[in-house]
DNA sequence: CTGTTAGCGCGTTCAA
DNA sequence: TTGAACGCGCTAACAG
C-alpha cells in the first residue's frame, strides 16, 4: 500500500501539498493538483482511514447497535441506516447486542474504540442511566425503538401502545368480543406499551381490562405457537388472537391450523411489525406497520445534521405512528 | 478519554509498561501490574483502537461482504461469522455490495480502508480476474459461496448444481414427471447450477433436458408469482414446480393458490436454500438446505487459523452439500 | 522487570 | 500557493 509519502515524493512536492488536494481544503494550484492526482492513480494510492482518523479524530463513520444481525426487522433497519448514510459518504459499523446488558455495552465500547463519530442505538437491555451517562459525553448518540427521560430529542419512537390499541380496535370492528392477545416479553417496554394498548381498547367496549386473555411469549414463532394452545385450552371462546409481533402470530396460525381452525373463518389473527415475510403467510397477515425504516432513516438524516453538518429540508421526526395493514387474516367472528 | 500517557501518569510507570499490562505481552511485576490496572479503571480507560492498530498494523478485525444488509440467506450470514469471530475476541466491519460490481469494489475498499487484518466476501458481481487480482496482494480472503479458479482453497462452497438435482430428483420420486422450473438469474453460478442440476435430474429419467419448462425469475417473491402465472400458462399440465429460492417458491404458491390450485394436492412446491420463514408457509415448504451458516463458520475459522493463528481441531472443509428438507408442500402428482 | 525512543500515516498549524 | 515540523495514541525494538 503506498502512503502519503511515496505519493509526494512521486509527484515532487510536500506530503502537506499531498492532504490538501486529498481533502480539497486550502486552495492548490491546479498545476500541482494534477501532478499529484497522477502520481496517486499511478501509485494506486488509497488513504489509510486508520491514519486519518488518528490525526484528523474524525472517522466518517457512524455505529450502528441492533439485537441480533438476523431478522427482518434488523434487517430493515441496517439496509436503512446504511443506505442513507451511504448516500452522503458516511459508512456504518454495525455491532450486535444480543439483547443482553453486557452484550450491549460490550458492542457499544467496541463501537467506541472504533471512534465512532456518532451512535445509533437499539438498545434492549441496558439500563436509562447507562444510556443517559452515556448521553453526557460528547458523543452523539440517537435511540431507536425506546424513549430516555431527558434525552427526547435524540429518540426515534413508533408509538407502540397505539399500535396495540388500533391492532384489537381493527378485531372488535369486525364484532369480535372474545379476543385473546400473546405478548412479547413484558419486561421490554415495547411489549408492556402493545399489551396496555391492548387493554385500552378492550375497555372502550366495556370489557374489563383485567380480564384480558394474556399469554406472555417471547417474540419467537415457538411461543406463538404454544400460546395458541394454552389460551385455546384456557379459552376455547376466543375467536380472534391479536399478536406482539408477526412470528408469534406465524407460530398461532401454525397452531391453529392443526387445531383444524381454519384462518380467518374460525379464528382471526392479526399480528404486529410488518416484516416482509408477513406477505408470504396463508392468509396473509392483517398485521400493524412498525415504521422501522422511517425511525431507522430519521435517525441517521439526526445523524448527518448533527455531526457532519449535512442538513435536508424535511424536519426531524421523534415520534412515528403504527398504522393498521390490512390483509386476509382478519374476518368476522364465526357466530356475529 | 483517557489516554495511555495520563494512566501511565498516574500509575507513575513508563507508558510502554502501561502497553505492556494491555497486551498481556512482556513480563510484569504483579504489583506494577496492579498499580496500572488500579490506575485504567480509576481513569475509566479504554484503549484508542485506532491508534492501536495504527501501530501494530493490526484491527483484529475482519471484513465481511455480503449482498444485502436484509434477506434470511444474509443474516445467517452476518450472524454467524460474527458470532463465531466475537468468540475469540475479533470483529466484524459489515459492508454491502448490493450485487453491483461498482457497488461491490466499493464495499471491498472501504473495509481495506479500514484496514481489515482479513476480508469474507460474498461476491457476485465483480469478475474472477478481480478477485485474483485481490488475492495476490497479502490480504488474505476467504470467498464464500463461489469458486475462484487458482484459489480454491479459500473458497467455501456449496454444491448447487447437486441441489438442483435432488430437488428434482425428489419430485420424481414422488411420481412427478410433468415438472415446471423457475431459475434464479441466469448470470449468476448459483442459478444456472442449479438448472444445470434440474436438467441431469430430467435426463436420468429420459426427459430431454432441452426441453425444461423454465422460467428465469429474480430471486424474489414476485418473480415467483409471475412465473407461477407464465409456466401455467404455457405449461398447464404441471404437475410439480421447483424453485431455484424459497422466496420464489413463496410467489408461486401465492400465485398457484389464487389460481384454484391446492398445494401439494394439485401442484407440488420445492423451494430453496431453506432459509428461516419456509417453514412458516402454509404448508410448509419442502426445499434444499443451504448451509450457508456451516459455510460462514468454516471461513470464519479458516480466518482465525490462517490470521490470527487460532486454531481449531475441526478439519477446513471447502465443499458443502445441500440436502434436501422434507415438509409439506411436495407430493404426489394429482393422477399419479 | 522497566524506561527511552522511534515510528505507524496522516492533518494541521506556522512560516515562507 | 507551498513546505517544515509537530502531534494524534499507541506498539515495538532497544537499552538498562
Amino acid at each position: 500500500m503506498a502512503t502519503i509519502y511515496q505519493v509526494s515524493d512521486a509527484a515532487g512536492v510536500s506530503l502537506a501539498t499531498v492532504s490538501r488536494v486529498m481533502n480539497g481544503h486550502a486552495s492548490v494550484s491546479d498545476k500541482t493538483r494534477k501532478k499529484v492526482l497522477e502520481a496517486m492513480d499511478a501509485l494506486g494510492y488509497k488513504p489509510n482511514a486508520i491514519a486519518q482518523s488518528l490525526a484528523s479524530n474524525r472517522t466518517n463513520s457512524v455505529g450502528l447497535l441492533v439485537s441480533e444481525l438476523h431478522g427482518s426487522y434488523f434487517g430493515d433497519l441496517m439496509s436503512t441506516v446504511e443506505g442513507t448514510l451511504k448516500q452522503h459518504g458516511k459508512h456504518v459499523i454495525i455491532s450486535a447486542g444480543h439483547v443482553d446488558a453486557t452484550g450491549e455495552v460490550e458492542a457499544i465500547d467496541f463501537l467506541k474504540s472504533r471512534r465512532c463519530d456518532a451512535l445509533i442505538l437499539h438498545a434492549e437491555a441496558v439500563s436509562d442511566e447507562y444510556l443517559t451517562a452515556l448521553g453526557q459525553s460528547n458523543l452523539p448518540i440517537a435511540i431507536i425503538n425506546r424513549s430516555v427521560v431527558g434525552m427526547e430529542s435524540q429518540c426515534f419512537v413508533v408509538n407502540n401502545e397505539q399500535g396495540g390499541y388500533i391492532a384489537t380496535q381493527a378485531a372488535i370492528q369486525c364484532g369480535h368480543t372474545e379476543i385473546g392477545y400473546i405478548s412479547g416479553p413484558l419486561f421490554k417496554k415495547d411489549a408492556s406499551d402493545r399489551l396496555a394498548g391492548h387493554r385500552r381498547a378492550l375497555a372502550t367496549v366495556g370489557i374489563n381490562p383485567d380480564k384480558a386473555v394474556v399469554y406472555e411469549g417471547d417474540y419467537h414463532e415457538s411461543s406463538g405457537y404454544a400460546g395458541f394452545q394454552a389460551l385455546i385450552t384456557q379459552s376455547p371462546q376466543l375467536t380472534a388472537l391479536v399478536c406482539a409481533n408477526d412470528e408469534m402470530a406465524s407460530g398461532a396460525m401454525t397452531a391453529a391450523r392443526e387445531a383444524g381452525r381454519d384462518i380467518p373463518d374460525s379464528l382471526s389473527v392479526i399480528g404486529f411489525d410488518n416484516v416482509l415475510f408477513s406477505r408470504y403467510l396463508f392468509p396473509k397477515l392483517t398485521t400493524i406497520n412498525n415504521p422501522i425504516k422511517a425511525m431507522g432513516e430519521m435517525a441517521a438524516h439526526w445523524v448527518l445534521d448533527k455531526v457532519y453538518n449535512i442538513r435536508r429540508h424535511e424536519h426531524i421526526t421523534h415520534l412515528f405512528l403504527p398504522e393498521l395493514i390490512e390483509r386476509g387474516s382478519l374476518g368476522r367472528p364465526p357466530n356475529g
